[in-house]
RNA sequence: GGGCCCGUAGCCUAGCCAGGAUAGGGCGCCGGCCUUCUAAGCCGGUGGUCCGGGGUUCAAAUCCCCGCGGGCCCGCCA
């Protein structure tokens, strides 16, 4: 009989046994579930393949270390397949026979080929993911990558398990960001981007250049205004001006004709917030005039679309968050919260006030709610009578679960906006909304920076997916050259893929500082090295003309990596069943590389399919084969392209 | 001021939640290996006050307390 999982099979049979013998031999009932908890990999091979520390079992059990010690080491010894346990101070260590496990994980392989170690969820799920959704103002920058990168993760892991994952982008282009965008557009005129320039970079420039005039003017005038006064207040706006010039500077080197009728225009109106603030307004109340709103996101969303594509990144649904006020819902939204309970004014505005329903500790906990997290009131409108983004935030959940009948939704947004994504389930939840409010996750990530500064799209300081992708191309195609074997198509795949890897090697709870010369340095623990990798063993594979399973023996597995290799192959569905529990990315990158790491020094040191042994020739070819299965399957989790030949 | 996250070699990073063996990797740097299956590779060398101080424990990078350093949030921005 074969297996799924080779690895979870072992532990559960060895902890069965060993939970036989302990109510044999001391009538006491340990469940396996414990012994399983605590069976861990020794840091040397030389120990063991698995060992068990004595104290922790015995201390749980309340039983003399002794009798635990001699209950494991009963209970390992009766496993078939493991051929020798030794005890070493605390621990009872454990030998597999790789030749036994090596038959059961190979099979495995032979029978599931293609699909060994996907995992496969008992209940698919309905499931929306929606990620990415920067604002249409400017480019995608590496923030919004590392957005990408993990929101398309989530969604091909899920989808691989099995899921039916909806994939949206929100376009928020009713913020205050895209009324900057706007308003500098029309003081242009409505320009088109000169030939050549995408629109979201050229937009992007326009953006910052519209917001960091505004600013400056503000930060004269206050200047102006402490002038008399003097002091660190006076000295505080004078540095504060002095940094929004050379930010406006650094733009209008891209775009000087630009930037001097910005400023000419701008410096004409006497409160460029105010009209602005019109503007937003006029758009929410569907104000022709205003549709320029939408106008201008439209454009930018073009080149952003053509960044995602490049990245190889597809959405389903394209939410505008204007339409959600078209249709009604955002007012639905506004209904419902002036009936709750919870609803109050705050300040002069509608708000929701969740001070009640926080004292509730068993729903700050479902609600995932961070302990000690204080939570303001949530202000639903402005004065001016214009709805809040997670006003309409509310009414955009709601569409997600209801459209897509899903009964879970990930948004996949930044750290910094713990707080309203907390509102938002609270607001949820007292608008009587409880199981959208229960099922809505807030996946968050890190912010990243660059080396020497912080990134500001309102500042034009970034470093855009387009212009990264750009020079890993030409590092890859540079290399190519070299090696003789140039390839567009492919240097585009293993830049994007190499983008990917990067983006996802690291815990998405730590901050990344971006450095780009790093980012080019293609070696080891690189996307790039990966598919290497992946294409050396098909290209071993390819030349031995298959694995020739019926010549299949198992008697050399025993012996240094092949061991080692067949340990870690058996233990990919367990990796990947781990993986799609938690949602980590940068635990399959780094069992990815062992297994890469592992075949390469293995490569270096064997003949594989030059091996004159028939049955061992067979046995090492089906590891290579193992090894390309578990490396693929990982590429797909993680958005990289698997390239037969690179 | 309050809250959350992070701190492991020159740099990056795993391990921390569920304490256990000599703290795993990678980059960089130095030296070697292309007439044998892809050299984007392999082999050897180099490098650690696990931020500091206390505590709990047979055992602490891991748990607790007090500090220090960095990031983020605490807006009628998103």
């Amino acid at each position: 009989m074969t297996t799924a999982d080779p690895y979870r099979d072992l532990l559960k049979t060895i902890a069965e046994s060993i939970s036989r013998e302990f109510s044999q031999s001391l009538g006491t009932d340990v469940p396996s579930d414990l012994i399983v908890r605590v069976i861990e990999e020794p840091p040397l091979r030389k120990f063991g393949d698995l060992g068990i520390p004595v104290p922790r079992l015995s201390k749980e059990l309340g039983l003399k270390f002794q009798e635990v010690a001699a209950s494991v080491e009963a209970g390992l010894r009766n496993v078939n397949v493991i051929s020798k346990v030794t005890r070493v101070g605390p621990y009872v260590d454990a030998f597999i026979d790789a030749e036994k496990y090596a038959s059961k994980v190979l099979e495995s392989l032979k029978e599931l080929s293609e699909n060994y170690g996907v995992p496969r969820v008992e209940e698919p799920q309905k499931i929306v993911v929606e990620y990415v959704s920067a604002n249409p103002v400017h480019p995608l920058h590496i923030g919004s990558g590392r957005n990408a990168a993990i929101g398309d993760f989530i969604y091909r892991i899920l989808s691989m398990a099995g899921h039916n994952v909806e994939r949206r982008y929100y376009v928020d282009d009713m913020g205050l960001q895209v009324a900057y965008l706007a308003y500098g557009y029309l003081k242009l005129g409505r320009p088109n981007p000169p030939e050549g320039m995408k629109p979201d970079k050229y937009y992007g420039l326009i953006y910052a250049a519209a917001a960091t005039i505004v600013d400056l003017l503000e930060a004269k005038k206050k200047v102006e205004a402490l002038k008399e006064k003097g002091g660190h207040e006076y000295s505080d706006a004078l540095r504060e001006l002095d940094s929004l010039m050379g930010d406006l500077a650094r733009i209008r080197e891209r775009i000087p004709e630009e930037v001097d009728e910005l400023i000419e225009e701008i410096s004409k109106d006497e409160d460029p917030r105010a009209s602005i603030a019109t503007l937003m307004r006029n758009y929410e109340f569907g104000n022709e005039e205003a549709q320029v709103m939408r106008e201008v996101s439209e454009k930018v969303m073009e080149g952003i679309k053509e960044t995602l594509t490049r990245l190889g990144i597809n959405m389903d649904v394209w939410d505008w968050e204007s339409d959600l006020v078209r249709e009604g819902l955002v007012r639905k939204v506004l209904e419902e919260a002036r009936k709750s309970q919870y609803f109050t004014i705050h300040r002069g505005v509608p708000a929701l006030d969740f001070k009640e329903l926080l004292k509730d500790k068993d729903l700050r906990r479902r609600l995932r709610i961070p302990e000690g997290l204080e939570i303001p009131p949530l202000i639903l409108v402005r004065s001016d009578g214009t709805t809040l983004y997670t006003t309409r935030d509310i009414a955009y959940t709601l569409k997600k679960f209801r459209e897509a009948q899903a009964k879970k939704v990930y948004n996949v947004i930044a750290i910094e906006q713990t707080l309203p994504q907390a509102q938002l389930r609270l607001a949820l939840y007292a608008l009587g909304h409880k199981f959208e409010a229960e099922n809505t996750i807030h996946y968050s990530y890190e912010m990243v920076n660059l080396v020497g500064a912080s990134m500001a799209g309102r500042r034009g300081r970034y470093v855009t997916v387009d212009d990264l992708l750009d020079q890993m191309k030409e590092r890859i195609l540079d290399i190519m050259s070299e090696r003789g074997s140039r390839s567009e198509d492919i240097a585009e795949k293993m830049a994007r893929s190499a983008f990917r890897y990067m983006m996802l090697s690291t815990s998405p709870n730590k901050t990344l500082v971006f450095d780009v010369s790093k980012a080019l340095n293609i070696r080891q623990a690189s996307g790039p090295y990966i598919q290497y990798t992946y294409a050396r063993a098909k290209a071993v594979l390819t030349k031995a003309g298959g694995v020739p399973w019926n010549k299949l023996e198992f008697k050399g597995a025993g012996k240094g990596l092949r061991r080692e290799l067949i340990w870690l192959l058996g233990k990919f569905p367990h990796v990947m069943k781990r993986v799609l529990e938690s949602l980590r990315p940068e635990d399959l990158v780094a069992y990815m590389n062992k297994v890469a790491d592992t075949f390469n020094t293995w490569y270096g040191a064997e003949p594989i399919a030059k091996e004159v042994d028939e049955g061992l020739r067979a046995l090492k070819l089906a590891i290579t084969y193992g090894v390309s299965v578990v490396l693929a399957n990982s590429m797909k989790a993680l958005g990289m392209d698997v390239l037969e030949r690179v």
